[in-house]
RNA sequence: GGCCUGGUAGUUCAGUUGGUUAGAACGCCGCCCUGUCACGGCGGAGGUCGUGAGUUCGAGUCUCAUCCAGGUCGCCA
C-alpha cells in the first residue's frame, strides 16, 4: 500500500537544494538507485532537476529499510537536510550536496518501465509515443514544453501590453473548402450536416475588427486533414493576431517587437531590428524558395544568357522555350562531392521533378564536365568566371521552366549545404518575405488561385492589372522566416466589399458561390470595417526551432503520428454503430 | 496514393554463403558489497525473429503478399 503525504509538504524543488545546512522536504520520482548494502543512494527526480538523498548506519533502521524496497519510478517524499558530499559529483547540478533523510514516505510505487526516463535514452520513437507520459518525465521534453509556455507566456505579456486582448473563436464553423481539407464534426440536430473545426480562426477574428475590437490575440488550434510530416502536425497552435487602424508597416514593426522581446526572455539573445527583408521575386531568384535558410550562401547563380545559343541542346532549350539555366556553386566540395555523390545527388532532383542535374566538377587541375564539349574553351571560361567557380568547387546545373529550376536548387541548395556541413546551428535568421504575388497559376485546373486567401488585399499599385494580367498583381501578404522554417503568414485584409467580390471573381467564382460560401462575411463588410490586418505565428514551430528540436513530437505534449493516430491512446477509434444511426452516417466497409 | 528505410528478449541492437541449442548491452529477479554517482561483482529468468503464404532436406536469413513505424514526394488557400 501506497502511504499518504500526511502532514508533508513539500520545500523545495530537486534541483533548488544546492547549499549544505538547508532543512527541505523534497518529492519526485525515484531515478536511480545505488545500494550499497550498508549505505544507499538514491538519486530523486522532479520538474527542477535531480538530488542525491543517502541512507547509511545513522539512519534510522525503519527508514533505511524503506530506502531498500525503493524501486525506479517510485514516488517519495522526503524530509532531511542537506550536507556537504565526501566527493562531488561535478557532471550534477546539486553534485555538492546529498540529503540526509530523516522521513521517507513512498508515495506510489512503480513498474519497471519499459525505457530508462533519461535524456539520452535508445528509446524508439513508437515506444515513447505508446508511454508519452513516460518519455514526457524525461527532462529534455520537460524543458521543451516548459518553452512552449514562455513563448506563449512572452506573447501574452507583449501583445497585452500593446492593447491586444484576448478572444475565444469557435471550434465549431462553417466549413469553408477553399484550401486544406477540413476535419468535420457530424451534426446529431441536422443530420448529414456537419461543423468544420477551424484551420485557422480567419474569418472570425476579420470579424472581430468589422465588431470594432480592434486588437484581438488568440493563441488559437488550428486543424487541417492533410499528410504529416516532421514540421506538420493535423492540429497545431499559432498565436493568431489581428489589428485595425495598421497597414504593412505598422503590422511588421509590432510584430517584430515580439520578436525582439522573445528571444531575449527566453535565450537572452538580443535580436537586431529591422529585421532583414526580401520581395518574394528575390527570394525565389537567389534562394529557388519562398521560405530561404540564409544562415549559408551557396545562392542560385542564371548562364541563362550565356548558354542561350549553344549547341547543348538541353541548356539552349531551357533558354528558348522561356525557362533558364541556373546553377550553386559549392564552394571546396569537390572531395566530399564525389562522382558517386553527385549521382545521389541528381536522383534527389529527379525525385522532386527535375529531369536531370548538369555539373562542372573541378578537383584536380582540370574540371570534369560533361557538356564541356559543346562549348569552346573559352566560352567554358567565360562560364566558370561568371558563377566564380574555381578549382576545388564543384557546380550543379538545373535547366528547365522556372517553375521547376528555381524550386528544385531550392531544395538542392539545402541538401547539399547538410552534406557539407555547411549551416551554422546557432545562428537565428529572421526574415521577413514581402511583395507576394496574388495569384498563383494551377496547371491542373487551368485557372488562377489566391495564393494567400482571397480575403488579402492587393498591393493599390497594380489594381490595374487586376483583370488584364492577374499574374502581375501582388499582395500586401508577408511571411516571417526564421531559418528556413515559414513561421508566420499574414496579410492586410480587403475592407472594400466592392473589390472583394471583384477578387472572388478574379478567382473565377459565380456570385452563387461567393453568396453560399462567404455570403455572411461578404455582408459584414457593408456595415463598414476599419483597415486592418494580422498574422498567425506557428507556436509549435517557434518553440521547435528555440529549443532545436528536430520534430513538432518534441515540442507538442500529446502529438499524433504520421498516419494522424495517436499511438497511445489509439484514436481515431470506431464508433458503435447506434451512434452513428443518430447522426444518420453510414460508414462504407473496408474493401477486401 | 508513390518512393526510400526499418521491424529479432521489456528496451536498443548484432546475427556471416540458408545449417546444431538465435547473441550482447541496458532493464528485470536472486546473492555479495559502507561512499556510490549511468556504482561494481557473481548467478538467473526472459524469444511465435511483425503477420501470412511460398521456395528448400533445412528460413531470423531467399521470394511474394500484408500490417506497423520513420522519412520524403503528392497534398498543406
Amino acid at each position: 500500500m501506497a502511504e499518504s503525504m500526511g502532514n508533508l509538504r513539500r520545500t523545495h524543488g530537486c534541483g533548488e537544494v544546492t547549499e549544505p545546512g538547508m532543512h527541505v522536504v523534497v518529492g519526485g520520482f525515484v531515478q536511480y538507485i545505488r545500494n550499497k548494502n550498508k549505505v544507499i543512494f538514491i538519486v530523486l527526480r522532479d520538474r527542477s532537476g535531480e538530488v542525491q538523498l543517502v541512507f547509511n548506519d545513522e539512519t534510522d533502521r525503519a527508514i533505511f529499510e524503506k530506502a531498500a524496497s525503493c524501486k525506479n519510478e517510485y514516488v517519495l517524499l522526503v524530509k532531511g537536510v542537506s550536507v556537504t558530499r565526501q566527493d562531488i559529483n561535478p557532471e550534477m547540478k546539486t553534485g555538492n550536496i546529498e540529503i540526509i533523510a530523516e522521513e521517507i514516505r513512498i508515495l506510489a510505487k512503480a513498474e519497471p518501465v519499459p525505457f530508462v526516463i533519461m535524456d539520452d535514452t535508445n528509446a524508439g520513437e513508437e515506444q515513447r509515443l505508446k508511454y508519452r507520459y513516460l518519455d514526457l518525465r524525461r527532462p529534455s521534453l520537460q524543458k521543451n514544453l516548459i518553452m512552449r509556455h514562455k513563448i506563449a507566456k512572452c506573447a501574452r505579456e507583449y501583445f497585452y501590453a500593446n492593447d491586444f486582448i484576448e478572444i475565444e473563436t469557435p471550434m465549431m464553423m462553417k466549413s469553408t473548402p477553399e484550401g486544406a481539407r477540413d476535419y468535420l464534426i457530424p451534426s446529431r440536430v441536422h443530420p448529414g450536416e456537419f461543423y468544420a473545426l477551424p484551420q485557422s480562426p480567419q474569418i472570425y477574428k476579420q470579424l472581430l475588427m468589422v465588431a470594432g475590437m480592434e486588437r484581438y490575440i488568440q493563441i488559437a488550434r488550428c486543424f487541417r486533414d492533410e499528410d504529416l510530416r516532421a514540421d506538420r502536425q493535423p492540429e497545431f497552435t499559432q498565436i493568431d493576431l489581428e489589428m485595425s487602424f495598421m497597414d504593412v508597416e505598422d503590422i511588421l514593426t509590432l510584430t517584430e517587437g515580439f520578436v525582439q522581446k522573445l528571444i531575449k526572455d527566453v535565450l537572452g539573445q538580443d535580436v537586431t531590428l529591422p529585421l532583414p527583408r526580401l520581395s518574394y521575386a528575390d527570394a525565389m531568384n537567389r534562394y529557388g524558395s519562398d521560405k530561404p535558410d540564409t544562415r549559408f550562401g551557396m545562392e542560385l547563380q542564371d548562364i541563362s544568357e550565356l548558354v542561350r545559343n549553344s549547341d547543348f541542346g538541353v541548356f539552349s532549350g531551357a533558354v528558348q522555350s522561356g525557362g533558364s539555366v541556373r546553377c550553386i556553386v559549392a564552394k571546396n566540395a569537390a572531395k566530399i562531392l564525389s562522382r558517386k555523390e553527385i549521382d545521389k545527388l541528381t536522383e534527389f532532383v529527379r525525385g522532386i521533378g527535375a529531369k536531370g542535374l548538369a555539373f562542372i566538377r573541378w578537383a584536380d587541375e582540370k574540371p570534369t564536365c560533361a557538356f564541356a564539349k559543346f562549348f569552346t574553351e573559352e566560352q567554358m571560361q567565360n562560364i566558370l568566371n561568371t558563377i566564380h567557380c574555381e578549382q576545388g568547387d564543384v557546380a550543379l546545373f538545373v535547366a528547365d521552366k522556372n517553375r521547376i529550376v528555381l524550386p528544385t536548387l531550392g531544395a538542392l541548395r539545402l541538401e547539399v549545404a547538410k552534406k557539407l556541413d555547411m549551416i551554422p546551428e546557432d545562428q537565428l535568421n529572421f526574415l521577413w518575405i514581402t511583395e507576394f504575388p496574388f495569384f498563383e497559376w494551377d496547371e491542373d485546373s487551368q485557372t488562377w488561385l489566391a495564393m494567400h486567401h482571397p480575403f488579402t488585399m492587393p498591393e493599390e499599385s497594380c489594381m490595374q492589372y487586376l483583370e488584364s494580367d492577374p499574374g502581375k498583381v501582388t499582395a500586401k501578404a508577408y511571411d516571417l522566416v526564421l531559418n528556413g522554417i515559414e513561421l508566420s503568414s499574414g496579410s492586410m485584409r480587403i475592407t472594400d466589399y466592392e473589390l472583394q467580390e471583384k477578387m472572388f471573381r478574379a478567382l473565377g467564382l459565380t456570385d452563387e458561390e461567393i453568396e453560399a460560401k462567404f455570403g455572411f462575411l461578404v455582408e459584414a463588410y457593408h456595415y463598414g470595417a476599419p483597415p486592418h490586418g494580422g498574422l498567425g505565428i506557428g507556436l509549435d514551430r517557434l518553440a521547435m526551432l528555440l529549443c532545436k528540436a528536430e520534430s513538432l513530437r518534441d515540442v507538442v505534449a500529446f502529438p499524433k503520428v504520421k498516419d494522424a493516430s495517436e499511438i497511445m491512446s489509439q484514436c481515431p477509434s470506431p464508433i458503435e454503430k447506434e451512434n452513428l444511426d443518430v447522426l444518420g452516417i453510414m460508414v462504407k466497409p473496408k474493401e477486401e
